[in-house]
Order: structure tokens, then C-alpha cells, then sequence
DNA sequence: CGTCGTATTGAGGAGGCTCAACTAAGGTGG
DNA sequence: CCACCTTAGTTGAGCCTCCTCAATACGACG
């Protein structure tokens, strides 16, 4: 089973030594943070919360994978990310959600209200600079995105949303060429800023060339990473 | 002149009331930053610091304006944001600086070093926090710029971007209709994910709609600004 | 006043979007 | 357990918009 304490990690600003660890929370943080708050459950399709909705908490994802989604007066969705194990989500401006949230999976949260966690990191400092870290990171995962969706070419978006799935490593699975997809295809079109026929058409580009193939409607396997990684970097 | 002490706001997490003040530093803050950093200025055009060399320091605007921008491997330039006064920059990974910054006017920025910052943010939580918020709000703007880019059309992509660009308060010009863009038409257009040939296409189209008026390089004039609110939300 | 980079304009081509039809899959109720 | 229904996903044809390439006009600066 998995460790059910709220538990996120980052990538370090400065470079604290050759190895370059990621930044964890330490056991203590991690039971302050299960004191203040409380465990959620969600089952797969639900909403967390709405665009607009009153933001009262924070969530760290401890496990499944959700959506973070703004929908737009064309009645679109744009998904701006997806959220994985150790994510932090709960973005607010003037105490509303500024996304709608929603399930993908079965998914078990931590809710941390923001009358106690504020507080609580305006106490701790050390605890404070994990999440100053996270956000950090999140800032920089939005502006890849932004770079992403900047190229034209629907196969070269493809490729490089595959590549950023490979390197999710919360998502490990055994084999390495492995590419678990838990979102629908729709939901990666959104992300991709694509419609759903060009992503059907991309996918099928991809497989055609035999850089993947779809083995299911959730997997993707990688037969040529070498090309994969060429064409995503053709930026 | 300018108050030439480092500084910066950011929209609150909460609504901390019913007039939502934006969250400033302190007196006492930005005299403690002002402590531990040095004055710089650079002229129009110089270059801050290069994508992937070593991150040492984060940086304040106290005045100018400055770009953000990454270099992909086609040699194009994808500016991933334009930095105004109270903004902060030098987001690090790994010690190393993930986007290159480059003065378009000149600027006058406050340097704080790392290694006296971090220290100092981990023992005052209220000025951590404050840079919690800033850096949060870096997010959501990377966000909005995400779904601007995930438009298709340019005129759509341009006027989302003169609106954006009107509420920087922080660049206000007496007149209200008046829209400043210290920038080049180039630096727009990779910053809308354009070509400048699209770019100045729309420019054109706003025109002929009797939207905008561009008075100079420098200079756009909103003349019916209902109408581009309405384009610009169109998505 | 000359020069060089910036900005504009035009013609042609490529790629994604729209619209529409069809197939596959998942969920529900009898 | 199966038939049905609804949603997700695929495929095709045609259109529209942006990109590419090339040439020209403009403007800042020496």
C-alpha cells in the first residue's frame, strides 16, 4: 500500500550538492501537515472543485491523477495540467479557485485548510520553503507548457507531451518504454491545444512512423526513443 | 525619481477583504532587502544573464522593462514573459538560470544574492511569504499566457495581449486608452508564439476593425475598447 | 545623409480546424 | 447476461489561417 502522509518533493533551486537530491519533506512536516488537515477521497470523474468556487484549501495529491481545467466562454476546456502523486493544487486569487479540478482516477487527497496552513508556514519557515519550492516548480512546468503549445506541428506536440509523461516518475511502471496514459485522449488534446481529430491524427502519425505505439487507450509503448527525442526537441 | 528601494506586490491568496488589497512589502522589508543586495543598472539591450548560466542571485525590477526568453534549437526565441517594475526574476533549477533575461529599456534592478537570501527568507516566514505570493502569481500568469497562446487566431492572440498589457499598472501613461509597449513588434510576436509577418498582419486587422490605433512603435491607442474586451474574450 | 536592423506587404503552400459520418467502448437497466 | 444507449475515438473532405520565402519601406543612429 502507500504511505497515506501528505508528501510532495521539488527540484532545488540552488544545486545543494553533485547528486542534486530533490527537496522532501521531513517526517515532522509531514505529520504536522496530516495533523492540520484531513484525508479526501474522491472517486474517478469527480469534481474536486469549480472555476470561481471559494477557496478554503490546499490539496497535496497523495494518490490517482486529476485535471486542472479552465473552461472558456466557447464552452472548451482548456486543461492547463495534469496532477500526479505529490502535487500540490488549490490556486487561488482573492479566495477563488482560479481552475476547476477534477478527478481522473479513484483519488486520495490531503485537504489543508488555509485558516490553519497559513499560519502554520508563516510559523515554520523551513516548512514555508517546501512549498515556496513546489510552486516554483509548478511555475516552471507552465512555462515548458507555454513552449509546447507554441509549436504548430500536432505530431511534434505529441512527441513532446510523451516525453514529459516518460519523465513523471511518479507514474513508474516496470518497463522503461512504458508511457502509462490515465487521461483520455480528449483530455490530452486540451492540454496539447489540439481538437480531437488532430490528435487522433498525430497518434496514428506516430505510429505510422513507428516512433510508438498505442497499445491501449491508456499505454503507450516506445519503439524508437532516440527519434522520439529528436522530433520533440525540433522546436 | 523613483523610489529606488527594492519592492514588489502580489494579489493576495485570500480575500483578505472587501477591497482586496494587493500584499506589499514592508518598510522594514524592503529595507532588510535593500541590506543584503546591491544596486544594478544596465542599458537598453544588455543582456542580465545567459539560459543555463549559474544561478546566483534573483533579481527585483525597481525600474525598466526587461524579457524573458528561452532559445530553441531552430535558433527562434520563445520569450516567455516581460518583466516590468516590482516584478522579480531569476527563477533557478538546479543552480542554473532556465530562461535568459535581457534589458529592453534601460533598468535599474536590485541583485539578492542567494546565498544571503535564502538564509535570510528562512528565518523571517512574513517576508517569505511574500515572496510565496509573487511567485504564485508568476504562475497564474504563465497559465493565462498559455491559454492565450492556445488560440489560433493572431488578431485574438494581439488583443488578449493589449489587454493584458493595459492592466500592467505599473507601466500607466496619464491617458487610460493609451497602451505603452516598450517592446519590439518581434519580441510580441515570439511572445504571442507568432511570426512577425503574422504579427504585424494583426496589427493591421486591428486596425481596420477601428479597434486600435497604433500611434507609433511605441504606442497603441484603444479606440473602442468594448469591442476588443469582446475579441480578446472570445476564445 | 547613409547604413543597417526593424517592420511591412505580397504570393504561394502546408497544416490544423470544421463539419459530418462512422466505429468502438463503457455504463445502465431489464 | 445481454441489449441498449451514450460518450469517446477515428476517419475523410474541404476550408481557412498561419507560415515560408522574397522583396520593399521605414526608422533609429551614427
Amino acid at each position: 500500500m502507500y504511505d497515506l502522509t501528505p508528501r510532495f518533493d521539488s527540484v532545488p533551486f540552488l544545486n545543494s550538492g553533485p547528486a542534486a537530491e530533490p527537496i522532501l519533506l521531513t517526517d515532522f512536516q509531514r505529520k504536522t501537515l496530516e495533523h492540520i488537515g484531513e484525508r479526501v477521497h474522491a472517486h474517478a470523474h469527480a469534481a474536486i472543485y469549480d472555476a470561481g468556487h471559494r477557496a478554503d484549501a490546499v490539496f497535496v495529491v497523495i494518490e490517482g491523477v486529476l485535471k486542472s481545467y479552465r473552461k472558456l466562454r466557447s464552452g472548451k476546456r482548456a486543461t492547463s495540467t495534469f496532477l500526479f502523486r505529490h502535487d500540490i493544487f488549490g490556486l487561488a486569487e482573492r479566495g477563488r479557485y482560479l481552475n476547476a479540478v477534477q478527478a481522473l482516477t479513484p483519488v486520495t487527497l490531503h485537504r489543508l485548510p488555509l485558516d490553519e496552513l497559513i499560519p502554520l508556514i508563516k510559523r515554520d519557515p523551513m516548512l514555508q520553503f517546501k512549498f515556496l519550492m513546489k510552486v516554483t516548480q509548478g511555475l516552471r512546468d507552465a512555462q515548458r507548457r507555454a513552449i509546447l503549445i507554441g509549436r504548430r506541428d500536432a505530431v511534434g506536440r505529441l512527441a513532446m507531451f510523451l516525453m514529459m509523461m516518460r519523465q513523471q516518475p511518479r507514474l513508474a511502471v516496470g518497463n522503461d518504454s512504458d508511457v502509462p496514459l490515465p487521461m483520455s485522449r480528449k483530455d490530452i488534446a486540451s492540454f496539447l491545444s489540439l481538437t480531437s481529430e488532430s490528435m487522433s491524427r498525430a497518434t496514428r502519425g506516430l505510429q505510422r512512423r513507428g516512433l510508438v505505439v498505442f497499445e491501449s487507450r491508456h499505454l503507450a509503448r516506445i519503439l524508437d526513443l532516440s527519434s522520439l527525442e529528436k522530433l520533440a526537441a525540433a522546436v
